[in-house]
DNA sequence: ACTTTGCGAAACCATTTAGTTGCGCTTATA
DNA sequence: TATAAGCGCAACTAAATGGTTTCGCAAAGT
C-alpha cells in the first residue's frame, strides 16, 4: 500500500489531527476526545500518517504519545516552492494591478 | 461529492497535470501524449480539478484548453502557514516538548 | 452535407478506503 | 494477583475512486 504526504493530508481528519498534535504530543483517546469519532478511528488515521512518516510515535507506560515530525510537513512546502515561483513572477498584466494592490495592504 | 484542493492534489497524476498546465496551458489529448494514460482518465482528472476551482477551462473552437488557477496553489500554502510558525521557532527542537510534558508528570 | 476530430458524460468494474467491532497484549492500580 | 485501562491488529461492511469503454454532441475540414 503506497503511502505519500499527500494522501495522508487529503482527509479532512488526519489534516486536524496534524494541527492537534502540531501544538502538543498526545495520545489516541486524547486525539478521539477532540473529534466526534471512536479511538479505533483515530487510531487507524495515526496508522496511515505513522507509515509516511509524518508522525512518530512515543511510548511512555502504557501509554503511547504521537507527535509530529514537522520536517516531513516541509515536503509539501517544498513541493510548492515551483509554483509559488510562478504566482511570485509570472503575473498576468490584467491581474498586475490587483495584485499589487493587495501587497501593498 | 466532497471536493477539496488537498483531496485533488492526493492522486500523483494530478499532481503532474498540474505541474504541467502550471507551465502553459492545454488540451485534454496534449496532456494525455505527456503520459501513459488516456485521453479519458485525463478528463476525469481534469474534471476533479475543475470541481474544486484548481483548473479553468478556456474553449477555443473544438478545443478546450485547460489552464491552472494558481492563486487556488495558494490555499495549500495558507494551510501550511501554521505548521511554518513551528519549523521557524522550534527547530530541531522536537524533544523540547517532550521534556516539558515528562516534568509535569 | 459528410466525415473527422476533440470532448464530456454515463455505465461499468476492480481496488481502495473509512469506520466499526471484536480480540488479545501490556501496563497501571486496587 | 485480579481488574481495569490504553492500544494495536485483523476482519468486515459500505462507500468512494481510478480507469476503461461506449455513446453522443459540436466544431473543422472536405
Amino acid at each position: 500500500m503506497r503511502r505519500d504526504i499527500f494522501q495522508a493530508i487529503a482527509d479532512p481528519t488526519r489534516r486536524a489531527i496534524i494541527a492537534l498534535i502540531a501544538v502538543q504530543a498526545m495520545t489516541p483517546n486524547a486525539i478521539a476526545e477532540h473529534f466526534e469519532t471512536t479511538r479505533q478511528a483515530v487510531s487507524k488515521h495515526l496508522r496511515v500518517l505513522t507509515e509516511c512518516d509524518l508522525v512518530k510515535q512515543e511510548p511512555r507506560g502504557r501509554e503511547i504519545y504521537y507527535l509530529l515530525e514537522i520536517d516531513k510537513m516541509k515536503e509539501i512546502d517544498k513541493w510548492l516552492e515551483q509554483f509559488r515561483k510562478i504566482w511570485e513572477t509570472r503575473y498576468g498584466q490584467l491581474d498586475q494591478l490587483l495584485i499589487t494592490l493587495k501587497k501593498k495592504k
